[in-house]
DNA sequence: GCGCGGTTTTGACCGTGGTCAAACCCCGGC
DNA sequence: GCCGGGGTTTGACCACGGTCAAAACCGCGC
């Protein structure tokens, strides 16, 4: 919680903040900086495989990825797990949690990782004198379903090689987003959290990236994936389905 | 627009509608309702097929449905299609327009609709001075994308029966919740749409609906599916994975 | 009534990707 | 260094559900 606002440093450490957004037009003011960053909490980073909120617990903050990487997922009575959605800094996770005052799934750290914590109660408070912040919200509410939506037409009806080259190219765009090498990715997730991601069985997964190293579309070594032809990968994701 | 407003005639016409909700807690005022009664717009009721928005139209309004039915879809560049979801009266679509001013899907009708127009600016405005209204509006958002998340869960990795069970559940559930019987079902959709929102093939979906009436749990004719062992059904679907 | 078209059902066959199992590899701990 | 264990890769086999095709059914218009 900065009490006394260095706006620059702000801009610094915030720049791909999915609520402050600079990128857009439609971005915040510095006063409303102000007033959004009363209900920002920052919080003790998470080792790898914490619990940021479980399943089920009352709803009360949404919170945003400052470094490192989670995974949201739901869990069955009987153990079985879907998961939903992998978060990198910028990326806002809670938002299902409001419609019936708990969170429909679980959010788990990847690796060491810091979150900010925005208190739903003072978020509102905020909001209500902050068109542009409620605006700027909602839009990024309306993001994470478009981006649930993207997901779904990858489990529809797609191709198992073709679903892992649309999961690699978007990882590969969010990467560049966020400055790091669109070409070379690290990894933070497992083969078993790709396949569960995609709806595959992990040695589908494990077949299809060396398959797709004998193509030389990458160069595969455990968690680091290279990009070699872009344009080979692209064409495996074949008439775009894609937006967001 | 009504401009003389007769809240128990609204309450009457609307009383499903997600954004007025009255059953909710959270629910809005009398002084409320006639704020948001200004956004919002009748419109002509739209014959079987027609497309209320197409994917890619510049967004302008939020849509409720009054009274019928509509399905929402993408299409690919090679003209393939995902079913998102089905929309019964109460539901809002159009939410993923948000996002970058564009709708990301069709929006279309399954049998004569009729639907209410909330046009964004107005509805902007409306909620700059309702705390409540916004909160709401937040709500409805936040149950769109747990609904698209139970989506996922049902594409992820579930049995092809266990898929079609959850169908004809949660429309059991809907048509409860519209005080329609829950237990005789009239489908709007075709086969081919049920198909395809389960991300499965139109002949398995028919071929399934005719294995659960011969273990007696349906009676499938056509579009009409009455439910003669809600209990076998429920053990179909397994242990949930449910929510919303 | 009849005949047409679209939807649904049923059947036979086949392929993708899942399952089971073993080998492998890399990293961390002792 | 050596060993141990989780994650990953590879292989062999098989089943679920997809595909192709034809028949049946139903509603509708003439």
């Amino acid at each position: 919680m900065t009490s006394d606002l260095d706006l620059d440093e702000l801009r610094r450490n915030c720049g791909y903040c999915a609520i402050h957004d600079f990128q857009l037009p439609v971005g915040l003011s510095a006063g409303d900086l102000h007033t959004l960053n009363a209900s920002v909490h920052d919080m003790l980073p998470l080792d790898r495989g914490q619990t940021l909120f479980p399943q089920g617990r009352k709803f009360s903050a949404l919170y945003v990825v400052r470094a490192g990487a989670l995974k949201t997922f739901v869990e069955g009575s009987e153990g079985d797990v879907q998961i939903l959605g992998f978060h990198l800094p910028g990326d806002i996770m809670g938002i299902g949690g409001l419609i019936n005052e708990h969170y429909p799934c679980t959010a788990q750290t990847l690796e060491r990782s810091s979150v900010c914590e925005l208190r739903y109660a003072q978020l509102q408070e905020a909001t209500a004198n902050l068109p542009a912040l409620n605006h700027q919200l909602m839009r990024v509410i309306s993001g994470a379903l478009v981006n649930e939506q993207s997901h779904l037409v990858l489990m529809g009806k797609q191709q198992a090689q073709r679903r892992l080259a649309f999961f690699i190219r978007r990882m590969s765009d969010r990467y560049a987003r966020l400055s790091r090498d669109p070409l070379a990715l690290i990894l933070p997730m497992s083969r078993e959290d790709i396949a569960n991601y995609l709806g595959l069985a992990l040695e589908t997964v494990s077949r299809l990236f060396g398959k797709m190293e004998s193509a030389g579309i990458l160069s595969v070594n455990r968690k680091s994936v290279q990009i070699l032809r872009r344009d080979l990968l692209d064409e495996l994701c074949g008439g775009d389905i894609d937006m967001a």
